[in-house]
DNA sequence: GCCCATTTGTGCGTATGTATG
DNA sequence: GCATACATACGCACAAATGGG
C-alpha cells in the first residue's frame, strides 16, 4: 500500500464547492486543488492520486483532468513528475518570509537572496481616497506598515495597504501574528486565488517622514520608492504597497514577466 | 470566397520544417505559426485557417491543433476570438521602439509610456570574459552601445551585449538599421523564437565613463543601473544589458512575474 | 543489465455547447 | 434562424520516463 496523503474524495468534494454551470471542469478542479491547498488541507509535498484514479473518482475524464493538472503546473501549484505522480509543489515556509515583494535583494556571490526580517510597526484603517482606493477601487483600506530588514545589513519602509472588507484577514489578525507572514501566502489562503501578476513602478524621490524617521534617515534623503499592485486576475487589483529603499549597494532582483504586451 | 491571407499549405510547408521525430506536434505547429510570423510570411491581423480545416489539412488532429494554438495565445503570438476565427496578434510597429527594455517610463498622467528614441552610438566584438560572457555562456559578444532619449526629457545610456555567433544579425546590420529596430523583435525574427523571462536587477551605482560621458554627467554622478538579462528558455539566455539611468523623477515601469517561485 | 508496473505525456476521433455575424 | 468557428468534454490508445525487483 503507498501512502496516499491526499484522497480523490477530497478533491472530490472540493470539486462539488466550485463547480458551477457555465464553469468548465478544468477550472473547477484547478479552484479545488488551488482551494485546498490554500485551506491547507493539502500541504506541499504531497502526492494527488493519478490521472486515471481522478478520472474514474471525478465525473471528469482523463483528458479534462489532464488539462486542468497543467494549468496548475502552469501556476505554479503543483508539480508532476513523470513516471511519479502529480505533487503539491514545495513553498519554503520559514521563519522570514520568502518573497516579499516579487523582488529580493542578493548577496555578493548573486546567487543568494538576502534573508528578509519584517517587523510590523503599524496598521490604520484609511477612508481617505488615496492613490491606493483608485488602485484598489475600494472605499474602505487597511494599511500596514512594517520595517523590513534585509540581511541586517540595512531596512526597507513598507506601506502595505489592502480592501478592508475584501481581505478582512488583515484586520483581525494581531501584529504580532502578522510579522510571520508571507502576505502572498495570506492573500491566498483568503480568497484561494493566485496573484497573477504584479505592477511595479519605480521612483527616486524623497521618502515621506513616516519612513524617514522608522529608517533612521535624515530629512531629505533621497530614496528608491517601489510602488506596486499585485493583480488576481487581469484588473482585479488586490494589494497596493509601496516601499522606500534606501541607498544601497545591494542589487534588487527582479523577474520581469516577458511577454508583457497585453495590448489589442 | 472569403479573403484567407493564410494558407494551410504555408503552415503545412513551415510545419515540415520544425518537425522532429521527438517533438511534439503542438510544439510543432507553435514553432511554425512563430516562425512564420518571425519571418514575415503571416502579418499582424491576417486571420488562420479554421481549427477544421487545419486539422484536415495537417497530419494533426484537432485536439492537438487546439492544443498549440491555446499555447499560442498564451504567448501573445495569436488571438481567438469565438466565432470568429484566429488572427496574428498585433504588434505596435512604430518608428519608436515599442518595449525598450520590458520596463518604461510613464507619463504625468500615469496612463502614457514616454516615447523611447533610440540612437546607437557604437559596436564592439567583445572576446574578454566579462560578466555577459557567463550570463550568456559564449565566447564572442556584441556590445552594442546606444544613448536612448526618453520623451525627449532625458537620456538613459544602454549596453547590449549577444551571442555574436548565434546572433549574427547584430554583427552585420549597419548602425543605422538598428536604430529603428526593436531589439527583442529582431531576436524573434532571427531565432523564432519569443523571450519568455528577463531577470532585471538593480543597483544604485555609479555609472561607468563611457555612460557619464554619453549622457553628459560629470564623474562621479550616481545613476540607477539597471541590468537585464533575457532568457529564450529556462536558462538559455539570449542578452545581457546594462541600462544607466541619471537622476529622474519619471517613474519606471516593470510587469513583474507573479509566479517568480522557479525553486524546487 | 533487464523486465515490469506505475504514472505522466502525446495524440486521435468524435460529440456537443456557445458566441458571432 | 442559420452557418461559421471556437470551446469544452469524452474515451481511447500508445509512447516514454521512473523506480523497484
Amino acid at each position: 500500500m503507498i501512502t496516499e496523503p491526499v484522497s480523490a474524495k477530497e478533491i472530490g468534494r472540493m470539486l462539488d464547492k466550485f463547480s458551477r454551470p457555465g464553469l468548465p471542469k478544468y477550472t473547477a478542479l484547478r479552484d479545488a486543488v488551488v482551494h485546498a491547498v490554500a485551506s491547507g488541507k493539502f500541504a506541499p509535498g504531497d502526492r494527488l492520486p493519478n490521472e486515471q484514479e481522478l478520472a474514474e473518482a471525478l465525473p471528469i475524464s482523463l483528458g479534462t483532468i489532464q488539462r486542468g493538472l497543467r494549468q496548475l503546473v502552469d501556476e505554479g501549484v503543483l508539480q508532476r513528475r513523470h513516471g511519479q505522480g502529480s505533487f503539491i509543489a514545495g513553498r519554503t515556509t520559514n521563519d522570514e518570509m520568502s518573497h516579499p515583494f516579487h523582488c529580493r535583494f542578493i548577496d555578493d556571490t548573486g546567487a543568494n537572496y538576502l534573508k528578509v526580517y519584517p517587523k510590523t510597526t503599524g496598521r490604520k484603517q484609511l477612508s481617505d481616497k488615496g492613490l491606493w482606493s483608485a488602485a484598489l477601487s475600494a472605499a474602505k483600506g487597511v494599511e500596514i506598515t512594517r520595517v523590513i530588514s534585509i540581511g541586517k545589513e540595512f531596512s526597507v519602509y513598507s506601506s502595505f495597504v489592502v480592501d478592508a472588507l475584501r481581505l478582512p484577514i488583515f484586520s483581525e489578525l494581531s501584529l504580532r501574528e502578522l510579522d510571520g507572514e508571507n502576505f502572498k501566502d495570506l492573500i491566498f489562503r483568503a480568497s484561494g486565488q493566485l496573484i497573477k501578476r504584479v505592477d511595479l513602478f519605480l521612483r527616486q524621490a524623497e521618502a515621506p517622514k513616516d519612513a524617514l524617521k522608522a529608517l533612521g534617515l535624515s530629512e531629505g534623503a533621497q530614496c528608491l520608492c517601489l510602488k506596486a499592485i499585485a493583480y488576481l486576475t487581469e484588473g482585479d487589483a488586490v494589494y497596493y504597497q509601496n516601499i522606500y529603499i534606501p541607498p544601497t549597494n545591494r542589487e534588487l532582483h527582479v523577474i520581469a514577466d516577458a511577454r508583457a504586451s497585453g495590448f489589442e
